[in-house]
RNA sequence: GCGCCCUUCGUCUAUCGGUUAGGACGACAGCCUUUCACGUUGUAAAGACGGGUUCGAUUCCCGUAGGGCGCGCCA
């Protein structure tokens, strides 16, 4: 996924004089950064939803690095599940994607450069002593913080045999001043930062240090992601500082929290996007629900993705956590199901198949006759669906063969009144001069006005002996999409037994 | 433990000192109706608590409580 080609930074957008105007200081870089050591969970998906409509906002570009310096827990099952989450959600990254290991030559050139400046210092501890630091202060009930035992200990007395690790020097007094564009003005104690490790015994560099150097070398302006990096930025602008780099806006969204209000977990949220894709969410549904989710623009709920992008700015940032609602998206993705056209539907449909059990199944028996039938029911099926899956159960009666085997509550329906009264609908319906939905439908309803009966004792037999199962859409749509032949059919199997 | 942040109906949120505190989902009730949905009408439902500041606080400040995040040779 990550080729040699594909590792290359991107050449910064030269200013375009039709798109940008002169007034424009610089054209607005963001960027989406997922370690590859797991899918794409929901809570970065709305992360890279922010970066994407930020960028589109202000005729940016959203650059997507894949922070993968950590070998051992980064896989190439993970790149790809990240990529395929955001290409069905339909958030296009500018450039190719930039794997951030690729440049660790160029995140320990920087190290040196910090070392030379004075910034960073080399430190012997072993990782048994840190622990033991660690233990030794959460005791004694104080901060759990390097103590900076090497800070200003004369190299030339470093233990043989050990390997340093390269430590920032970070400022010890004063504090650091993180201007938000969601959390507002943040002060940290620069007494509370340690000096992080930048470049690890092994000569690798670790993630505060890449991240900085990154971003300053990719043009990143805005810098968008969860609150879990808060402390982070703090960090991260002392680095830039002490590289003499511009600081690039920084909005830290908050957190989105599980229906119980505590983290995700596997059972709620946790999920990839791939989960949602499965689960018969359509991607457009997705994107509006969870722009609202820490995100607003006055009372609007059910907006486009143009719209999304139109009307996008920081400042519609929350700053409280939210619990993800799968109500609420059901809602939303049952009112896009509904307003999506049928064959725009149908191929979000045939798409969405080989994803869920039973699937590929249904997608291998569906003839072009019968994506025919489909395409016609649609209309009435896509109004009782909330997700694909419901769809896709709503549908079945369309690839059933006969004799069809009943639902408990179709059985129930076909008992001896009801089979009398399919019997009489069977006959009206055989004599139907014109097979269509309007024309079947006055022929049952005067034949029921005739018997006295209410058109539901007639409708619902025939929905059971037609469907199998007692709820479906109108019963002539679905009489006229089957045929006279499967139809009737279908009837009389019920009217044997 | 230390630091930072958060707190409006059950949930997502609007409000940027003056509102009968609005909308949406969900819930409940009615209407529509061949089922189920859709649609539609209506109802219940909120400023965590305590102090200030102010003519006036949901809104600003302080404290308390509750919650979240961070404190790795992970990102």
């Amino acid at each position: 996924m990550l080729s040699a080609s594909d590792t290359a930074i991107p050449a910064l957008p030269q200013p375009n004089a039709t798109r940008t105007p002169a007034f424009m200081s610089s054209p607005v870089v963001t960027r989406f950064a997922p370690s590859p050591t797991g899918f794409l969970h929901i809570g970065g998906a709305r992360t890279a939803l922010f970066n994407w409509a930020f960028a589109k906002n202000q005729d940016g570009k959203m650059l997507l690095r894949i922070e993968d310096t950590d070998r051992e827990r980064s896989t190439e099952e993970a790149v790809a599940a990240i990529l395929e989450g955001l290409k069905w959600l339909g958030l296009e990254w500018d450039g190719a994607a930039v794997s951030q290991y690729s440049r660790v030559t160029r995140h320990r050139e920087m190290a040196e450069e910090l070392l030379k400046r004075g910034k960073a210092y080399y430190c012997y501890c072993t990782p048994a002593e840190l622990d033991a630091m660690r233990a030794k202060a959460e005791a004694e009930r104080r901060p759990i913080r390097y103590d900076g035992t090497w800070r200003d200990r004369d190299p030339s007395t470093a233990p043989a045999g050990i390997k340093p690790v390269v430590r920032f020097r970070a400022p010890q007094d004063g504090e650091t001043v993180i201007q938000d564009h969601a959390q507002g003005r943040v002060v940290i104690p620069n007494k509370d930062l340690d000096d992080l490790i930048i470049l690890r015994s092994d000569g690798n560099p670790t993630y505060n240090l890449s991240v900085v150097v990154d971003d300053h070398d990719m043009g990143v302006t805005h810098i968008i992601r969860g609150v879990d990096h808060l402390t982070n930025a703090a960090r991260q602008m002392q680095i830039y500082m002490a590289m003499g780099w511009d600081v690039p806006s920084m909005t830290h969204v908050p957190l989105i929290h599980g229906p119980d209000g505590a983290k995700l977990s596997k059972r709620h949220g946790a999920l990839g996007v791939e989960a949602y894709r499965a689960m018969g969410y359509l991607p457009a549904a997705l994107r509006n629900y969870l722009a609202r989710l820490g995100w607003s623009h006055g009372d609007d709920e059910i907006f486009s993705t143009e719209q999304l992008v139109e009307w996008f700015t920081l400042g519609g940032i929350g700053k409280s956590a939210a619990r993800f609602d799968f109500a609420k998206l059901e809602n939303l993705n049952g009112h896009y199901i509904r307003h999506t056209p049928d064959s725009e539907l149908l191929l979000h449909f045939k798409s969405f198949l080989p994803h869920v059990e039973g699937g590929e199944a249904l997608l291998e028996a569906l003839t072009p006759e019968l994506e025919t039938k489909l395409l016609l029911s649609l209309p009435g099926l896509k109004e009782r669906a909330k997700t694909l899956v419901e769809l896709m159960a709503s549908a079945r009666y369309l690839f059933a063969k006969r004799p069809l085997s009943l639902d408990d509550k179709a059985n129930a329906l076909l008992n001896e009144e009801g089979k009398a009264a399919l019997k009489g609908a069977h006959e009206v319906l055989a004599a139907a001069a014109e097979w269509s939905g309007p024309a079947l439908e006055a022929a049952v309803k005067a034949h029921a006005e005739a018997a006295g009966m209410k058109l539901g004792k007639i409708a619902q037999p025939l929905r059971a002996a037609l469907t199998g199962t007692s709820t479906s859409p109108g019963i002539f749509d679905v009489l006229e999409v089957l045929g006279p032949e499967e139809s009737l059919g279908r009837i009389a199997d019920q009217l044997k037994n």
